[in-house]
DNA sequence: TCGTTTTACTAAATCGTTTTACTAAGTAAA
DNA sequence: TTTACTTAGTAAAACGATTTAGTAAAACGA
């Protein structure tokens, strides 16, 4: 039920005129100490002692004049900034967007908030970055699909990262369910001579992936060609590296009936080159990507994927170092695993001819 | 040139044992007062008192202990954060985090860093983020197609919004030039009978953007039939409400050889209905998008588009903002107007038969 | 009735900077 | 020789909260 109303709400309380109330000015007007404020405003242990009635005037009157404790004056104090510092690779191709969901979704109920830095895999700001974050006192750290360039003196979660840095808690998906999930679907529907795109070099995912999936290829009888793999190369987070590999692979002349792509944006690259070709998705060959970000569902023809819970991974992450943050004994779990989930669209398909 | 190494970097100067000097223990430790210290790592008026002797000595002190002033302390002495707000409707539509973009580069080079907080159209949030934000002494806003709830008590930068707030800067798509490239475009590829999708009524483009397409098409001579307009609902930021429109409007069984929709990802859902009823894009329908977003140039067919320069726009509210913020005096532009741009693709054609 | 505990508070220190207002010595000008 | 300025700094206040260590009065217990 919105409202239209172009005037926004202007006076909520008494003031409204200078900027905010100190503490210290609050307690002038109600003959107290800033101490006896404090202590009954933060529900402090000795606030016991105090009559209700003077709780009461002192509630009263903070609602009145709507103080609100100075961020940096508690903050200085307390030695604590209720803010995390998100390191992404980028913001807009969909992926690390969706983790940033998962994260707010969990900070916003626990009062703090994230600085978001992007590294654009460059070398120079995944170094830079996270010293930034560090002057800006951020209690820690996420990073999403990042290298770790920093010795971490703060606790740090990882989101699809695989670096296996001491003290840091990687998020990851269960590649091995994944690649099982992706080749097996493929070999159920008659597909034997598979090609794949591998990711970047960058891409911490690229690895681990990638020997996941041939693994499973080897366990299901299927032989690999050499020839059919191809790699994406460039930091163009939009399909064109997927598009530039798939051209490459069909530049080498090679039969094959599917396609396992390294994630949903190169396969819609892929789609782009098949069809360039005059090669139907998924009638001449099949198409499968992984992650399931938006844009698969709706694809012509919607790609059939495999799911990561993107959301629930950040979601995770949050959770996960807000509790580092409350109990920084003892080593926490140094990996946590989501399961993947195959998600069967319109880009994969029996095969028809071999 | 990206180097693999596993461990990052570890000892950069003498300290690295317990947490970060201060400005006291380094004044200490160098036998000079803070004050002494302060005036000159600051390049303060008065440093041209010292010498150049004792410049050096503290320099060199403060590189050798990697001595980085508290970040609370001096925000609070000088009532400064270098920190914005951002408010969004959601980040992973690709429109939002496309204009982030924009925002973080221009802040990274100023030390600027943002705060992030998503509004989900929930008009609970619109209130409460504001304020949040305000209280983490942001020293101003970006609102991205995001309606003003809040007294701006502070210089406010809104990208995409129609609102008209006093003291609110607004950037803005020049929306005539946008509406009369797509009406042209059509126009020229001889469509007469042409449907429109209209945005959801929260979104703040919704009513500039019709209103300036009626009158383009009005002035093409082109009659709009009310039977031939359908509108978004929902908050579901994929191409799900498009789609639905789209299958209302094959409901009414009217005729049109064209669809402008509201944007790329409602045109996405539209071309998913056509497909279902077996409508082909663009030889049966041709459809136009607006914004062009990333999976615009790579969806099947290839979006034609009204572009918007999303990464500028954020730039600009950035630089704007910073502006603002540097020379609190005098009323600055309240509109700022950035041009859209026609990138024809393959989803629109000529009308092939009436 | 004296000592102890509880009640109802407050003064002052602290967090780590920056800034304002000094001091004390040396140099220059009149 | 006095005045005035420059040089080379420093002490203390301020930013706005929280916390530690009190105090003074009232109530309680024996």
């Amino acid at each position: 039920m919105p409202r239209k109303s172009k005037n926004p709400s202007t006076e909520k309380s008494e003031e409204a005129n200078g900027r905010s109330i100190s503490l210290k000015e609050l307690a002038a007007h109600l003959g107290l100490s800033p101490t006896s404020l404090s202590i009954v405003l933060n529900d402090a242990p000795t606030a016991s002692s105090i009559p209700q009635e003077t709780k009461d005037r002192i509630f009263q009157a903070a609602a009145k004049f709507n103080y609100r404790p100075n961020y940096f004056a508690r903050s200085l104090r307390a030695q604590r900034s209720f803010t995390l510092g998100v390191i992404v690779p980028e913001l807009s191709d969909g992926y690390s967007a969706m983790v940033l969901n998962g994260v707010e979704s969990v900070l916003s109920t626990e009062g703090f908030f994230y600085l978001t830095a992007s590294h654009l895999h460059r070398e120079d700001l995944l170094e830079h970055h996270p010293r930034m974050l560090l002057e800006r006192q951020v209690e820690g750290i996420i990073a999403v699909d990042t290298p770790i360039r920093f010795k971490p003196q703060l606790p740090v979660v990882n989101v699809s990262g695989h670096d296996e840095i001491e003290d840091v808690t990687n998020i990851i998906l269960n590649h091995n369910s994944a690649a099982k999930l992706g080749i097996a679907h493929l070999y159920e529907c008659g597909h034997r001579k598979i090609a794949f795109i591998k990711g970047q070099d960058f891409s911490s995912d690229t690895e681990i992936r990638w020997e996941t999936i041939r693994q499973a290829a080897i366990e299901r009888g299927i032989e690999i060609d050499n020839d059919l793999i191809v790699q994406l190369e460039g930091e163009n987070p939009s399909p064109e590296p997927g598009y530039a590999a798939t051209k490459k692979l069909l530049a080498r002349k090679k039969k094959f009936t599917a396609l396992f792509a390294f994630n949903d944006i190169s396969a819609i690259g892929a789609i782009r080159a098949f069809h360039e070709v005059n090669l139907r998705v998924p009638e001449d060959v099949s198409v499968l990507g992984f992650d399931d970000i938006y844009a698969a569902a709706f694809h012509n023809p919607a790609l059939t994927t495999i799911k990561q819970p993107l959301f629930e991974m950040g979601s995770l992450a949050a959770k996960t170092l807000l509790q580092k943050l409350a109990e920084p004994t003892g080593h926490s779990a140094e990996t946590l695993t989501v399961e993947p989930k195959l998600v069967v669209r319109q880009s994969t398909d029996k095969v028809r001819q071999e």
